[in-house]
DNA sequence: ATGTCGACACGCTGTCGA
């Protein structure tokens, strides 16, 4: 099976090219983020022409994460056991669609962002992963063998390699040392990073912004990673970086990356 | 050569979030 997580920033901007990269990549299984729409303004219909299904959730022009799967979607979940709400009044965000397809639990997951550090949503941040980790210690505690992939926008960069510069990220989010013992608190868990153990080159990004030129300077992060259980890490035979997503005409700020799982 | 983009609305410019 081959599976493979976009933060595509927004779907409707972009409904041709994640069409193409379906239709070039061959992959079974599309986990999507910041899809940026509600599930009834989602392009659904292109994706099921190719005869792939569809599952969305989405509340509002932020957030938004869906899973475009042609092996199979069961037992849809929005949102994951315990996740913290934001806002005023308090609401889940959809930051989270659990669905099993091809015999894996697939998490399409879009961690807050974290903004400032000390602001509210950092805080939310350091929550949102301490209550991800302890979900997910639940689901191998229910099965020690089950088949489990969180793939997706992790909104951290875990090593100083993982930046271009790590004194410009001094002072800012996505590399404290708090974001990252929460990252690595996953693999505490029971779960590999398994993107890194096929792809261990520094320097090796799946994002960069698209201000002052950082693609052109290759100035980017590796934020989008993939944890999965001990039984589907086993099956993990390669992992793609797609770096070529980032060129041409309005691109994404983030690249897909392709795994390849042994039957 | 370029120095950001996408969605929304009290909408054609300003604001928010990233």
């Amino acid at each position: 099976m081959r599976l493979a997580t976009w933060n595509i920033n927004s779907i409707r901007a972009r409904t041709e090219r994640a069409v193409a990269f379906v239709e070039r990549s061959g992959v079974d299984v599309l986990a999507l983020q910041e899809t940026k729409c509600k599930d009834d303004q989602f392009p659904r219909e292109p994706f099921e022409a190719l005869g792939y299904e569809v599952v969305t959730h989405g509340f509002s022009q932020w957030n938004g994460v869906a899973v475009i799967s042609r092996v199979g979607v069961d037992a849809v979940e929005q949102g994951f056991p315990g996740m913290p709400t934001w806002g005023d009044p308090a609401a889940a965000e959809a930051r989270a669609l659990g669905v099993t397809a091809g015999g894996v639990r697939v998490w399409s997951l879009y961690v807050p962002n974290g903004r400032e550090i000390g602001d509210p949503h950092y805080v939310y941040k350091l929550d949102w992963l301490a209550k991800l980790r302890d979900a997910a210690a639940g689901w191998l505690a229910a099965d020690a063998g089950a088949q489990v992939a969180l793939v997706g926008d992790w909104n951290i960069a875990p090593l100083d390699t993982d930046v271009w510069d790590p004194a410009f990220f001094a002072g800012r989010t996505h590399v404290t040392p708090a974001e990252r013992e929460a990252f690595v608190a996953i693999g505490g868990a029971g779960y590999t990073e398994v993107s890194r153990e096929h792809v261990p080159a520094e320097h090796t990004y799946t994002y960069w912004d698209y201000q002052q030129l950082r693609f052109p300077r290759n100035e980017g992060m590796r934020i989008d990673l993939t944890y999965a259980s001990p039984a589907l890490a086993a099956r993990v035979t390669g992992v793609t970086i797609e770096r070529n997503e980032r060129k041409g005409k309005a691109p994404s700020d983030h690249v897909p990356v392709v795994l390849e799982i042994a039957d």
